[in-house]
DNA sequence: AATGAATGAGTGTTCATTCAT
DNA sequence: GATGAATGAACACTCATTCAT
């Protein structure tokens, strides 16, 4: 029963499939030393076929944007759980750090991305990948709003920033504890705006 | 006279005009965009004469990554001559504010570049574009060291950590004013560690 | 009761209309150039099911052909009503001049077709082209030799030459107003042939 | 001595070459029907070698047609030596006569390479097949003028309308006859003229 | 009878690199 | 030292055709 799976499903399955493996396969080699094969391979579907989903590669691109956006969506919808919007950043910070290791080898996901489309004449995919990072940035500025701290939305900047900074400087150099260490002084930093706030 | 000019002298030159024209047109069109041509356009010279002075487009990636290390040495140079470490790092940050708009179009050239060549599987180029940085890193290492504030390297790595955060942000986000406010906020957090170590 | 076609109907319906769809676009965009989706597209069936009705594109462009013929037999089907040869001749003349926009524009339909399909190496296709074109010589001739000209088929070639060479023209030139002009002197030989066959 | 080929020469050779190629293969072919590689091959260049010499298929298309156009330009000049332009437009008459094989086999080269191209929606090469059409217009409308007769232009384009027009009949209908009959016929109206212009 | 999905061979084009002179 | 020309291995993308249901 549960074989038999619609037609419609298995398609969207597949759509879902290159996106994710797009995503995966872009953070690893970056777009352009990425090919619609390796795409293909990674999500085992015949290259051929990879155009009856995404008719360009470029579409593929902003697929895995999406599938970034989404996963960035659903850790905050996860965060959202908890009571204290300190306690949220905190913990993002946490997730971040967790992730040192991938940090280390591949760097920030969107923002990998977002330095390699920004280097294109045309200004179409770099917005895509510039839209994720305002997502980000527009969740943090809420916690901080929620905190009555004052300018949540430079805070947020200031906050995105160093998540963007430090996962580039553990990527170039491939030292996971980079983020460890910033990791930690950024929570510091969370920590001591309550009383610059009181 | 001044027609006289020694082969060697010119076979120097045209060396040196394509490694500054790979700065230039790798910085502002990523490496993996960037044709040969292309630089060999920039820098005027024939495509097939580039080969005589790089024998493949890695050494010229590497030539340029050397030209934004010189680039960073004649500046830091400059500093030196400042009496004060902090006012030193100030500085740094001034001039990076003053380059808000390259960074908003391009980012910083060295972050970009390491990026891009952090998603290589040789590993090869990456190691160049990470001595660049670290050159940047125990200069301000150096810096934090002579105002003997602790765990300097820590500190070091927080203070390019930030720049490079804020040059990709302003960079993803197409917004100088970004370079404005988080230097702004650097150069406040410079002079507030004084007050800490004493 | 409109609705409750029989789907023998219906099937029929489809298959004609996927050739009056292929006779169309085929006209417009020639045979390379029209993919088979465009066809479907222009006929509103889906892609996949145009295989149920053309087992290949070439029996889609057979089908074309094919149409051309049918409504070329409806023409003269017409023309015959009139009683005079003669006058059926320069009654075909001034429709094709009527239709000096289209002309210009696309050509004719069989006389583009065949030079598109007389580059095939198989000679298969062309035949079928060329049917059609002696389907019209044929009628010409008959009409020649209705009149007691002398040599009726070397007449009709020189009729339908005369004909695709200003179809060509006018479509090359883009210039309606050739039909008009040679149509013109195309009616003034067919009358003059009347005093020579006196 | 002669062997030894400046590569400036071997160069032009090439690129003379590719463009006699393309006529050629376009003419047996058609565009769309003719890959690079068929080009390439007839012209014994390797496929990525084409492209330093011509940026896109479409300006191998393009030299195709001057190619034609430089040809036309030698019957035409040799043509000129005739003192009577009456015996050059049958001269030329004569020769499209004599080539009536080709003419049966492909038709004519600049009409059939016109009809293709008109198919296409840019509007581009198409007008540079009209400019050939329209240089063989030019010249014998400039015969026809010299002999005194009155409208040449639309002389001309009955010329040139019935050479196309028997190309085109002869090429569909793969008789080579045609070519000779209606040469004939040609020939004959051309005679004709003088009379009503006396 | 109908159709969304799948497939793979092929096409134009790019480009780093090499070569002959 | 210098350079126009040569080369071939990719790559993105297209499309007729087939298949599973």
């Amino acid at each position: 029963m549960t074989d038999s799976v619609k037609p419609r499903a298995r398609g969207a399955d597949k759509r879902r499939r290159l996106a994710a493996a797009a995503a995966q396969v872009l953070h690893e080699q970056g777009v352009e030393r990425t090919t619609l094969a390796d795409i293909a391979r990674a999500a085992d579907v015949p290259v051929g076929n990879v155009y009856y989903y995404f008719k360009t590669k470029d579409e593929l691109v902003r697929a895995a944007l999406s599938e970034h956006s989404t996963r960035l969506d659903e850790i905050t919808a996860g965060l959202d759980e908890l009571p204290d919007p300190r306690e949220r950043l905190k913990a993002l910070v946490a997730a971040w750090v967790e992730r040192r290791e991938v940090a280390a080898r591949l760097g920030c996901p969107t923002g990998t991305l977002a330095v390699e489309l920004d280097k294109r004449a045309d200004g179409v995919l770099d917005a895509a990948a510039a839209a994720v990072i305002r997502r980000l940035l527009d969740w943090a500025a809420d916690q901080f709003r929620a905190l009555a701290l004052p300018d949540p939305d430079a805070l947020a900047v200031t906050f995105v920033s160093a998540y963007q900074g430090m996962s580039l400087l553990a990527n170039a150099l491939r030292d996971p504890e980079i983020m460890t260490r910033e990791g930690a002084r950024l929570t510091a930093w969370l920590d001591s705006l309550e009383a610059r706030a009181g």
